[in-house]
DNA sequence: ATTCTTCTTGAACATTGTTCATTTTCGAGC
DNA sequence: GCTCGAAAATGAACAATGTTCAAGAAGAAT
């Protein structure tokens, strides 16, 4: 069969257009966040009718979890992006650039973590194996730092370190509960990565300042 | 002035059904979530109309956060109840018992940290005061580990700490990002504190087995 | 050009938060 | 006890928003 995708007139409308309402409902969520997601006026700020987002997207959990989808994506690709070199410097880049990305896509995140589906349907798997994809990305810096441990306490442990990052940044950038004051949030962060790896028998990083 | 508060019948009526609206709320929101929160079935169980629910409470979003307030008072209530003896164990016990309480009311807990109020109004000073001081309960014990310390440093060291084990609770009781196994939770926990608790130069708690 | 398939539309419906004129209930003064 | 005024309760109506679907439009196939 001829998988040289010919694209028809129909399917570029279609794939222009559910691209567009992506970008609007992650606009509006960025900036008003989610709970001021509304289908009307995805639908107006597209130029279509209601009628046409669900033809695209089955119900509106489904745009939400598309936009949470790309968010995941987006935020791991970040994080792979942080240099592996030094792996105590890996792990201090992959919370700063976690803190980074939060800072600048809170609501996104936060449409992420806290969406809760209608009646108990379950989140998509995918989904959820994606952010757990990236809160592995700890483990290869730490099973470089403690080889003797065993692999598959070095993936708990993984998860536990990036989940406790994740709560001081999530708690920490949630202006209304001002749990740390932002630019003090970096520094928090640093030393608290800082403390647990010296608690793992890690030197810290100050032993070989650049 | 007469404060010996004579209580009318009409305010008896008034404070039962308050209490009953509450209860009502509270049970569904634990057992079924907070989207699945109704005015309609909350009245009906109550065996009031809608309009008593608003007259009691202003808007829907008063029952929540009237809910959400006795659920941070409940909570500190349990954290104050940890014995504080030994530091070191006083900080593993506010770990641990934080843990349980998040188990057992786990939607509650949800309902506190990630419901937003419609359009942008602030979240109640008094609540986010509460939820402040719960994390907060970890400065004495700090104190008294590391007293050369700035006490503006314990402050925000307390909060990051706490947020920390937030972190690594709420995914992990999360089961549909299984961070981690439940079973293991409280393992990890106290992996955690430990090695964080050794990383600040502290004692492990191992070397004072009871 | 005709037909067939598919997509689009938007009005209608369903659910749910909110309001408010009316009715009911309670308490105070007689 | 009765009456009257204040306060509360009521629930129908309204508003906002997610969802469906019959009818029409647009593109593809012949």
């Amino acid at each position: 069969m001829n998988n040289v995708q010919e694209e028809s007139l129909r399917d570029q409308k279609k794939n222009r257009r559910r691209l567009q309402i992506l970008e609007i409902a992650r606009g509006i969520i960025a900036t008003k966040g989610l709970r001021s997601l509304k289908v009307r006026d995805v639908a107006e700020a597209a130029g279509c009718s209601v009628g046409s987002v669900y033809n695209e997207f089955g119900d509106f959990d489904g745009v939400i979890l598309t936009v949470n989808r790309e968010t995941v994506q987006a935020l791991t690709a970040r994080l792979r992006g942080v240099p592996a070199e030094d792996p105590v410097r890996q792990l201090y880049g992959l919370a700063e650039t976690y803190l980074e990305f939060f800072a600048e896509h809170a609501n996104l995140l936060r449409s992420l973590f806290e969406h809760r589906m209608e009646d108990d349907r379950p989140y998509p798997d995918d989904i959820l194996q994606m952010v757990m994809d990236a809160f592995a990305l700890m483990h290869p810096p730490l099973v470089r730092l403690l080889p003797d441990a065993d692999d598959v306490k070095i993936a708990l442990l993984s998860r536990t370190l990036f989940s406790a990052v994740h709560g001081i940044i999530s708690l920490g950038l949630e202006e209304r509960m001002v749990a740390v004051p932002p630019q003090m949030l970096r520094q928090q962060i640093e030393q608290f990565v800082d403390a647990h790896l010296a608690g793992l028998g890690i030197l810290p990083v100050g032993a070989r300042k650049s």
